[in-house]
DNA sequence: TCTATTTATCGTAATATTGCAATAAACTAA
DNA sequence: TTAGTTTATTGCAATATTACGATAAATAGA
């Protein structure tokens, strides 16, 4: 089929899911650290910064704001985009959280 | 074209990509945790947890166990599937420590 | 207004992912 | 050996993702 069973799993499951898939791509990765490095950045810096076409990278910046992660501002004829805090803020604990699950384990497998 | 072009990314993005790959399914979410619930967990046991077909899970299982995140013990006719400790642990630092660039950032935004 | 610049959107092709029925493979117990 | 149990693999269909050329939309400046 191909589509995620989504209603089989708990609302963070989801929400964990979710998360991950923002992350899930080099491209994703590489404009999230660049926007911290430069703590803001014109789209077209994006494009010439990582070697992908105008078109991809503008869509994948359209993924990571349909998630919150970041805003964009326009600026005249470009674009000005930025972490968004809060909503990083949040996701990182979710995350942490999931991450953080071996704490509690006690460790003694098979 | 449909696919990633990993040689344009730094060998961290690739790396944190392809970590946040392993979660971003609600499914394979549910398998780390219930594994980490159960400290251990037989694959029929995860069959009957989470609401998909037996061959479904075993591929979430697989993929888990490309990433070297779970190994599995054959028991029987069974298998005990259990998380890695050692590279859990590294996948998380290197994990946390993307999720932790904020720390270092200015914030001062447009 | 006209042109140049920048970004978003559309359309499309290629590849990847998800899900499962059918079946194979591996083992246990009778 | 045979039957039953459990998991992996195969094959396939449906959907999602990735990438980019072409083009539209928005704005600035001449």
């Amino acid at each position: 089929m191909g589509i995620t069973k989504s209603e089989k799993f708990s609302e963070e499951q989801n929400q964990i899911a979710n998360i991950a898939k923002a992350f899930a791509h080099p491209a994703r990765v590489a404009i999230l650290q660049q926007l911290f490095k430069m703590n803001a950045c014109i789209c077209g810096d994006l494009v010439a910064e990582i070697g992908l076409a105008q078109p991809t990278i503008s869509q994948h910046l359209k993924e990571l704001k349909n998630l919150g992660l970041i805003k964009g501002n326009v600026e005249g004829t470009s674009v000005c985009y930025c972490i968004n805090e809060e909503v990083w803020e949040t996701s990182k604990e979710i995350f942490t959280s999931f991450l953080d699950q071996d704490s509690n384990a006690k460790s003694l497998c098979c």
